[in-house]
RNA sequence: GGCGGUAUAGCUCAGUUGGCUAGAGCAUUCGGUUCAUACCCGGAGUGUCACUGGUUCAAAUCCAGUUACCGCUACCA
C-alpha cells in the first residue's frame, strides 16, 4: 500500500485579508506536500477557514453583510490568494461547510453522552454591552479589556469539557512521544501549563449565534475549540459522508502551524481526541513569526506585507524562495526588503538565473540549438556528477527533519558548482576550435544534467520557475522526478534547448527601495482606513447619575514609602497618606515606574475600595493611572498631581 | 518570581556524541574571465565562539555562576 501523509495548516480566520505571514505557513506546507508527493506519498493537504464566531459576526454588522455574506466574500480573497502563490492544496474545508457543521454537531452530542462534556454554570465578569465573559485576569483594571466598561458578576449555563481529567494523560504522551511537539523548547512550556492545573474548558456559548447550533439544547452554539480543532477529522469525513478518507489518512503526520497557536493544538487538540478515543496527530510543528523591524507581524501595528503586492512585483517564485531560503524554520525571523531583493539578486538572479541563462546561450551559439557530437567526457567531470548524484538524498533528509532553508542550500551547492564547471572547463575557449566540439558538447550536456537536477529538486519551492527551466531543455517528464535523478546523464545526448528571457531580472536595490517605501507609505494610509471601517464600535457609555459617580471616594495621596513586591513583576509596593493616616495600596507599574522616583508624589487614587488581598498582602485602594497604547503595547501613566494640593484632598 | 530558550566574523546563521590553525552565504577588498542578467571563478582578511570559574590530554561544544535579550506563566483592585 502506499505510503500516505497527511499535512495541515491552521485554518484561518477570515476577519480580514492574511497577511504575509498566513502565506509562510501555507508556503511551507505546501513545500513540504510537493516534495512528500514527489517522493511517491499519497498525500492530503488540508487548509481551510474557521469562520464562526462574534468577531464574524460583529465585523459583517458593522458593514451590514450577513456573517456567510462577509465571509464569502473573504475567503474568495483566500482562495486567490492561494491559486497566486501556487498552493497545491488538496482539499479546502470551511467550518461553515454543511458536512462540517453536521459533524460537529454529532461529536459534541457524542462528547455529552460519554460525559466529557457536562453542562454547568458558566459564572464570570460580564461586559453587558459586548456580550462577553472576562476571567478576572483578563480584565484591565478591573473593566473590560475591549471597551473599558464595567463588568458584573454574571452566570449563564453553558457546556463545558473536562480538560481537567486529561492532564495526566497529556503529560504521559508527551513523555512517550518525544518528537510530537517541535520544536523541542515549547514543551516546557506546554508541561508547566498542565502542570499549573488544567481547567475545564467552556466549549459553547449563548452571546451569540454565528455557529453551529447545539442541537440538543437551543440557544448554546458551540464554541471554536470543538468547532475549528475537529476540522483536522471532519475534512476526512469523520462524523459526516461528505469524505471517506478517515482511516487512510489519519492520523495526520504534521500539524503545521505558527507558535502562538501550539497551546490549543498540544493541549486541548489531544485532550479532545483522547476523549473520542482517536489516535492522536504525529507531530505538531510550531514556526517561528515573519517580524518586521524586530516587530510582530499583525495588522494592528500597521506593518503589514500584502503578499499579492510582493507577488506582482518579483514572482511569485521569488516570494516563496525568500521566504524559505531566509528564515530559519522555527524561529522567528526578519523580513526586510533589503534581504528580499538580496536573495532574489544573489541566489536567483545572479546564481540560479544566470547559469541557465548562460548555458542555453552557449548552446544556442555553438551548437544552433541542439547538441550534438560524440560526446566526450573527462576526469574533470566527476565532481560535478558526483555532487548530483548525492544532492536528492541530502534535500529529502533536510525536508524529513523540517530544515527547510538548509535543503535549499544544498541545492544551491550544485548551482554553485556548476557555475564553477564552466570556470574550468571555458566552453568559449573550447568552441575556438571545432576539434574540441565533442568535448565542448559534453560539457554544455553536463551543465544541462545539473541544471535538471537542481530545477527538479527545485520544484516544491519554485512550482512555476521549475517548469521553466525543464521545458527550456526539452525535457521530457518522466525524467522530472526525483526517480529520475538517481543517476547523471540520464538526459538525451541531443538536448534541444530554447531560449528563454532572464528568470529572475536583477533588481536595482536602491531604486527599489525607494519605489517600495512611497508605495507601502500609500497602502498604509489606505489599509489604515480600512481598518477604522471594520473593527471600530462607537463608543458607548453608560451614563451614571451624579451620586453614584460621587459614591467613589477619590482623593490625593502622598507617597510615604514604594518598594517593589518580591517575586511579582509588576507590582509595587506603595504606603500612601490619605490626609488622615497610612494605608497600603498596591499597583501594578513596575515596569514603567523605579520606586525611587515616586516617594513624595502626590498621586490621585480611589480609596474606598474594597480592600483585597494581593501576594499576600491587603490592598487598601486603587492608584489612578491613564492606560497608554503603544505600538505594540501598552503602558501605564500614573495620574500625578501638583505638589502644592494637600494629601486628602477630595477629587471631583 | 517560576520554567524554558538564545548569545559564534559588519549582517543572517551552521557547528552533530567535547578532538587538528572555528565554518557558510551576503557585504568588503584584490586578482582572473567574458559564455552570461556588470554576471561568474579564485584569493584575502577580520572573531577574547556574551562574561567568570571548573572538569578534561583536549571545550564554542560538558558543569556551576553572572549579564543581556526573547518566549510561556504568576502578580496589575
Amino acid at each position: 500500500m502506499q505510503n500516505t501523509f497527511y499535512i495541515t495548516t491552521p485554518i484561518y480566520y477570515p476577519s480580514d485579508k492574511l497577511h504575509i505571514g498566513h502565506s509562510y505557513t501555507t508556503i511551507a506546507t505546501d513545500v513540504i506536500s510537493r516534495f512528500k508527493r514527489m517522493q511517491g506519498f499519497d498525500v492530503m493537504f488540508l487548509t481551510g477557514t474557521d469562520e464562526h464566531g462574534q468577531k464574524i459576526e460583529q465585523a459583517a454588522k458593522n458593514v451590514g453583510k450577513t456573517p456567510k455574506a462577509y465571509v464569502d466574500d473573504i475567503v474568495e480573497g483566500i482562495l486567490k490568494l492561494w491559486e497566486l502563490m501556487n498552493i497545491s492544496y488538496d482539499r479546502f474545508i470551511r467550518t461553515t461547510d454543511d458536512y462540517h457543521e453536521l459533524a460537529i454537531q454529532r461529536i459534541f452530542k457524542k462528547l455529552y453522552d460519554s460525559g466529557d462534556i457536562y453542562k454547568g454554570e458558566y459564572k464570570g465578569l460580564y461586559c453587558i454591552p459586548d456580550e462577553t465573559f472576562w476571567t478576572e485576569s483578563q480584565l484591565r483594571d478591573g473593566k473590560c479589556p475591549d471597551c473599558g466598561r464595567e463588568v458584573v458578576e454574571a452566570s449563564e449555563e453553558a457546556y463545558f469539557f473536562r480538560l481537567s481529567d486529561y492532564a495526566d494523560r497529556l503529560l504521559k504522551h508527551y513523555e512517550d512521544n518525544p518528537t510530537f511537539l517541535q520544536p523541542e523548547s515549547r514543551l516546557n512550556e506546554m508541561k508547566s501549563f498542565i502542570n499549573q492545573g488544567l481547567e475545564d474548558l467552556c466549549v459553547s456559548r449563548t452571546s451569540f449565534s454565528w455557529g453551529v447550533p447545539v442541537d440538543f439544547d437551543p440557544g448554546h452554539i458551540v464554541y471554536v475549540w470543538v468547532d475549528a480543532l475537529s476540522n483536522y477529522i471532519t475534512a476526512l469525513g469523520y462524523e459526516n459522508d461528505r469524505y471517506d478518507d478517515f482511516d487512510r489518512y489519519w492520523p495526520a503526520d504534521i500539524h503545521l502551524m505558527a507558535k502562538e497557536i501550539i497551546r490549543f493544538h498540544s493541549v486541548i487538540w489531544p485532550a479532545l481526541l483522547m476523549a473520542q478515543g482517536i489516535e492522536l496527530p504525529k507531530q505538531v510543528f510550531g514556526h517561528g513569526w515573519l517580524l518586521m523591524d524586530g516587530g510582530k507581524m499583525g495588522k494592528s501595528t500597521g506593518n503589514v506585507v500584502d503578499p499579492v503586492v510582493l507577488c506582482e512585483r518579483y514572482g511569485v517564485d521569488a516570494v516563496r524562495y525568500y521566504l524559505m531560503r531566509e528564515i530559519q524554520f522555527g524561529h522567528d525571523g526578519n523580513f526586510t526588503n533589503e534581504s528580499l531583493i538580496g536573495r532574489i539578486n544573489s541566489d536567483l538572479a545572479n546564481d540560479l538565473g544566470n547559469l541557465v541563462s548562460r548555458t542555453l546561450s552557449m548552446i544556442s551559439r555553438y551548437f544552433d540549438g541542439v547538441l550534438s557530437g560524440n560526446q566526450m567526457l573527462t576526469e574533470a567531470d566527476q565532481d560535478i556528477r558526483q555532487l548530483a548524484e548525492q544532492l536528492p538524498e541530502t534535500v529529502v533528509e533536510c525536508i524529513d527533519s523540517m530544515h527547510l532553508p538548509q535543503a535549499l542550500m544544498e541545492i544551491f551547492k550544485l548551482i554553485a558548482r556548476a557555475n564553477k564547471y564552466i570556470d574550468e572547463t571555458l566552453p568559449w575557449k573550447l568552441a575556438g576550435d571545432k576539434t574540441n566540439y565533442d568535448r565542448l558538447s559534453a560539457v554544455l550536456y553536463n551543465l544541462c544534467e545539473a541544471i535538471r537536477f537542481t530545477a527538479v529538486l527545485l520544484e516544491p519551492f519554485m512550482p512555476t520557475t521549475s517548469p521553466k527551466i525543464l521545458d527550456a531543455l526539452n525535457t521530457p517528464n518522466e525524467l522530472r522526478s526525483l526517480e529520475s535523478l538517481k543517476k547523471f546523464g540520464v538526459l538525451p545526448k541531443e538536448v534541444k534547448v530554447e531560449v528563454i528571457p532572464p528568470l529572475f531580472p536583477r533588481i536595482d536595490l536602491d531604486k527599489e527601495l525607494s519605489e517600495l517605501e512611497t508605495l507601502m507609505k500609500k497602502k498604509g494610509a489606505s489599509s489604515a482606513g480600512d481598518e477604522v471601517e471594520d473593527t471600530a464600535t462607537e463608543e458607548v457609555f453608560d451614563e451614571i447619575d451624579y451620586d453614584h459617580f460621587m459614591s467613589s471616594e477619590l482623593r490625593v495621596v502622598k507617597v510615604i514609602s514604594c518598594e517593589k513586591v518580591e517575586k511579582a513583576d509588576k507590582l509595587l509596593k506603595f504606603i500612601v497618606n490619605d490626609g488622615k493616616r497610612e494605608r497600603t495600596i498596591l499597583s501594578g507599574i513596575a515596569l514603567w515606574y523605579t520606586p525611587e522616583e515616586l516617594v513624595g508624589r502626590k498621586i490621585a487614587a480611589v480609596l474606598n475600595l474594597k480592600p483585597a488581598k494581593i501576594r499576600g498582602i491587603v490592598s487598601e485602594g486603587m492608584l489612578l493611572s491613564s492606560e497608554v497604547k503603544g505600538v505594540d503595547s501598552e503602558k501605564a501613566s500614573l495620574l500625578f498631581i501638583d505638589d502644592s494640593v494637600p494629601e486628602g484632598s477630595r477629587i471631583r
